[in-house]
RNA sequence: GGGCCUGUAGUGUAGCGGUGAACAUGCCUGCCUGUCACGCAGGAGAUCGCGGGUUCGAAUCCCGUCAGGCCCGCCA
């Protein structure tokens, strides 16, 4: 390919080349002046190419070099040459050959960086980000977006194989009551009425099942206005896949087979299907978590009824209350852990709810010391033993409470130790499926039940009658992939008969007005014949995000926000004039005092 | 909404109550015909995020605030 005269890219220059004359359009990337002799590293997207300029091949062209600063848009012109045996360089692909330039034109300036471009990412964030353009026309953050390029082209060969269809929905749609908060968009033409930015386009793609477009998929931008994460962004890329006629079954084994052709272009790694599936409940128990990162053991032990009859306090008190008490071996710790080291143990598990942390430590002669052995009888204390597996030298950390509690405390320490720990392979792809989601839980603030998933999921068969009858009995045919401890995304089998849907609306406490005024839309349409359906959403950032090995979904955003959601490269979001204001028919408020 | 961490030349860091705020790199000038993070010599560059307080004295201690990051809540 060529393009403007250019003839060849930088990192194609080969020895095979030698003796040709090209012309080259690129970077100036490192200049080496010395005075008689500058060699300039020529870059463009391909990868880089050493340049000489000396007087021996244009005087000329040496004068220019001699002004070229560090990003300077060069033209060069030139022939390839083998280098002298001692001054090739074996770190570059091209370090065997260079080009003797004969013209250079600087085609434009740069201004003296903000911060080095070719070294490893040592620069604050914020500073990468107010200058976003140079930091992704580092090497690395090129390689980023090459594979995330080449991911999404695999996605879609993949799915357009498996006769999917790619069709696009609205980004200006309707504010949805169930879920995260909308990015709200006013209208000119409807004074005081809102469009809404998409969640996800999931009302859409069952229309279009309805509609008869049997497969569907979208690579589809959603929005979402609640406080950010590290992999948590307002704006970010979904795989959307919707499917009728497909059972969950198919759809496992259709996601899993993409997936493992994913890993295939970024690793050249083939990962075993079918994937691994656990239940929610189970998930819970054993690892704390919705999704767990099944990349090390460390799991929760169960002890609620090896203490059911204990007279520690902290116990009894949480048996009492319908909680749970479920235990941690921290393998090896009781062994290197001060006090001081377990007290800010009980401070990290504050921060999830835990009022406290009982622990032990494993003594040379495997029996337990520690301030709340007093409280527990020999056998008891046998028992813990022994259900931990604790063996000397280790650290049994005790949680009680709701479960709800009990999870999280268990599952974050898991999660620290894991880390801390070095439990971790850092070059394994452990996927799960989690299956079996409650389809509701009850909502203490609102008093009501809310969706687990969403309120279109369909119960498991045996549990379609309980639906209105008892919802917290109900188990939803839905499900999340997992992938090293983060959710990769989720789906669900969906309901299409418009009456189990206005009972699930019931259920979670909409009057049949409120119904009717979000969602008569839906149930019109699935009163049209709709079939059986389903389907998945994947968060692609994420996806590309472990496949790089990032933590940080904003490497692998080209234009990401920072975690109080504002663009510091062109600093939105921002105020508009009043003119704007009138327009939409609003008037701003007067802002909280700033004292 | 809450907690924790970090803000010092363009960039990355040191200094943590007392000398002219130090080092590296980048930038500028000069020298250098085989470098490759070239080298050598010289030079410029800092309201120590911002505001207030404590103190004889604050980059350093305290309070507030702003910005960036991580987390809890939130995220159907």
């Amino acid at each position: 390919m060529t393009d403007l005269g250019r003839s060849h890219f930088c990192g194609e220059i080969t020895e095979n080349m030698i003796g040709e004359n090209v012309r080259l359009k690129g970077w100036a990337r490192t200049r080496r002046d010395l005075g008689q002799v500058i060699f300039i590293d020529l870059g463009d997207q391909s990868g880089i190419v050493q340049t000489v300029f000396n007087p021996d091949i244009s005087e000329k062209a040496l004068n220019i070099a001699d002004n070229i600063r560090g990003e300077y848009v060069l033209d060069v012109t030139g022939k390839v040459v083998r280098r002298d045996e001692e001054t090739v360089n074996e770190k570059i692909a091209t370090g065997t050959v260079e080009v003797r330039v004969e013209e250079v034109t600087i085609l434009n300036k740069a201004k003296p960086l903000p911060f080095p471009m070719d070294e490893e990412i040592n620069v604050s964030e914020d500073v990468r980000l107010s200058n976003r353009f140079l930091d992704l026309r580092r090497p690395q953050m090129q390689a980023i977006f090459q594979l995330r390029h080449q991911l999404t082209q695999e996605v879609r060969t993949f799915l357009n194989e498996h006769l999917f269809m790619e069709i696009e929905t609205p980004m200006l749609t309707k504010s949805t009551p169930e879920g995260a908060r909308d990015y709200l968009v006013p209208s000119r033409v409807h004074e005081h009425e809102f469009f809404a930015l998409p969640q996800s386009p999931q009302l859409f793609k069952q229309l279009f099942m309805v509609a008869g477009f049997e497969r569907y998929y979208q690579i589809a931008r959603c929005f979402r206005d609640e406080d950010l994460r590290a992999d948590r962004q307002p704006e970010f890329t979904q795989i959307d896949i919707e499917a009728s006629f497909m059972n969950t079954e198919e759809l496992f084994a259709m996601t899993e087979k993409m997936m493992a052709r994913l890993l295939k272009v970024s690793h050249h790694l083939d990962v075993t299907t079918p994937f691994p599936r656990m239940t929610y409940h189970e998930a819970m128990h054993r690892y704390g978590s919705d999704k767990p990162d099944t990349r090390f053991g460390m799991e929760l032990v169960e002890l609620s009824d090896i203490v059911a009859g204990s007279e520690f306090q902290v116990f009894k008190k949480a048996l009492a209350n319908n909680g749970i008490v479920k235990g941690l071996n921290a393998k090896g710790q009781g062994d290197v852990m001060s006090r001081k080291e377990i007290d800010d143990l009980a401070d990290f598990a504050a921060i999830y709810g835990a009022k406290g942390l009982a622990w032990l430590k494993v003594d040379e002669e495997k029996t337990l010391k520690g301030p709340i052995t007093k409280f527990l009888s020999e056998d008891e204390q046998a028992n813990i033993l022994n259900a931990m597996a604790g063996e000397s030298g280790d650290l049994l950390l005790f949680a009680a409470d709701v479960q709800e509690v009990v999870f999280d405390v268990l599952g974050a320490l898991r999660l620290k130790f894991g880390k801390e720990l070095n439990l971790i392979d850092e070059d394994a792809f452990h996927f799960l499926w989690v299956t079996d989601f409650p389809l509701v839980e009850y909502d203490k603030d609102s008093g009501r039940y809310v969706p687990l998933h969403h309120p279109f999921t369909r119960p498991i068969e045996e549990d379609v009658d309980k639906v209105e009858t008892a919802p917290e009995d109900v188990t939803a045919n839905a499900y999340d992939l997992v992938l090293n401890g983060y959710e990769l995304g989720g789906g669900s089998r969906r309901i299409h008969e418009p009456e189990l849907q206005m009972q699930m609306f019931r259920s979670l406490g909409f009057s049949e007005e409120e119904a009717k005024e979000k969602f008569g839309f839906l149930i019109d349409a699935l009163s049209y014949g709709a079939p059986p359906h389903g389907g998945i959403a994947l968060g692609f950032d994420r996806i590309v995000m472990i496949l790089t090995g990032a933590d940080n979904l904003r490497e692998v955003i080209a234009f990401p926000k920072t975690a109080s959601a504002s663009c510091l490269l062109t600093e939105a979001p921002g105020t508009v004039s009043e003119e704007q204001w009138k327009e939409l028919h609003l008037s701003p408020r007067k802002k909280k005092a700033n004292p």
